[in-house]
DNA sequence: CCCTGTTAGTGTCTCAAAAACACTATGCGG
DNA sequence: CCGCATAGTGTTTTTGAGACACTAACAGGG
């Protein structure tokens, strides 16, 4: 035990909701404990904090050794401190959270050495330690966010039709939008660029696709605005 | 050193961020350090969490101990991990914020063992480590915060005429409100109880006193609402 | 007691944005 | 070519924000 001190320390780890969206839903990245305690248990991916490592850079390493996904979008969510939520011992959690676009992800997860899963938000088995309580303060911060921050440049494909967009605030928010107002609404805020491309492989009649214009979406994000669909 | 670990661990602490609101400013509750680093500087009051004891009752401790504060509003407010923020080591402070009525709690920091003061929030030293950081993440958030919750329960004394309430969101905002729609919007929210009471020692009309109601006013504050002023 | 100074208290109009709402267009598949 | 599924498109109504100015009450001094 070659690491003393004068105090007790608590220890600290950070963890991370990674949030994916698909077709159809509002996806969740777990991994598979296969240590005790909650050994088999599903967990969020995470892990300890290294002595001269930033809280955020440790949340993304961690995330890279145990799901592979990196670059991805992150931020820190809340500190969880309350010391009987682990049974070891007293241990703080920087939890984050992040956005990923599924497509990109979903076989590298899937295929990695530890059992990682994308779970569908609202087909969520029991976790481990108090992580159904950081998911839903997660949950909780996504639905805020969407209203103040323009969102979806990191959780739709590259081209996408507006559709898609709609559906990610739909499955975000939990409401359904009107499809005029939606448009009308985004459309203003000018970050989207429309391409002179439409879907294809569509049983039906194929949908425009646009894509995020970078420079003014990251100016909005930075800025704030105010997005009440 | 009787305290051993296999891994090195981080140093983990507390800071809290003390906003106080007197009849003209808003206030920032600072302590000076008399130990190195950063000895004579002023900073805000902190110290380490215990083995055991959740991140909030450490906050909740260090103020107590350090400036007399006891059972105000605090909330956590962000996670500051970076390994250089301290000169000494790697130490991680969970920075909280605190809203106070500064009437009630003037005298005892002031007279304090340790040094503690109030500052008018526009006029504040240059502070130890990073917390010039700190504090201007807080005031971010507070700014954000009024804009969807109420405030002014934790800063105001039981009972006071709109105008310091109103004066509250002027100086948090930074900007003047006009009276009329701060009433209409105010009155309108359905938490202020008028009571049958004026005033007194006032050398102009005396205004009349209003109280929050306690239960519609935590209700808001949990449902979130929207008050744009 | 009256005049002055200071703050309390009150209502309306304008304008912008949100919300509600329904039909035609297009393309695929059978 | 017909049916089906989704794309795409404007107008009206309603709501709330923001701008704006005068009278009322009270204290203090002359």
């Amino acid at each position: 035990m070659p690491y003393s001190y004068e105090y007790a320390r608590p220890a600290l780890t950070v963890d991370c909701v990674v949030f994916g969206l698909d077709a159809d839903d509002l996806k969740l990245l777990l991994i598979q404990r296969d240590l005790e305690p909650y050994a088999g248990r599903w967990a969020l991916p995470g892990g300890f904090v290294r002595v001269g490592e930033s809280t955020d850079d440790a949340a993304r390493r961690e995330l890279a050794e145990e799901t592979g996904l990196e670059k991805v979008f992150l931020e820190q969510l809340y500190t969880f401190g309350s010391p009987d939520r682990d049974p070891r011992e007293h241990i703080v959690s920087v939890a984050h959270y992040a956005l990923v676009r599924l497509s990109d992800h979903r076989v590298r997860a899937a295929t990695d050495a530890r059992n990682a899963a994308w779970f569908a938000i609202d087909d969520i088995p029991r976790l481990a330690f108090d992580h159904q309580n950081i998911l839903k303060t997660a949950h909780q911060r996504l639905r805020g966010k969407v209203r103040y921050q323009p969102i979806g440049f990191e959780l739709l494909p590259a081209r996408f039709p507006l559709r898609s967009l709609q559906h990610l605030y739909e499955v975000i928010l939990e409401r359904t939008l009107d499809k005029r107002n939606f448009r009308k609404k985004i459309l203003s805020m000018d970050v989207l660029e429309e391409l002179d491309e439409i879907e294809t492989d569509v049983a039906h009649r194929a949908a425009r696709l646009y894509r995020f214009d970078k420079r003014k979406y990251h100016r909005l994000v930075k800025e704030g605005f105010n997005f009440e669909v």
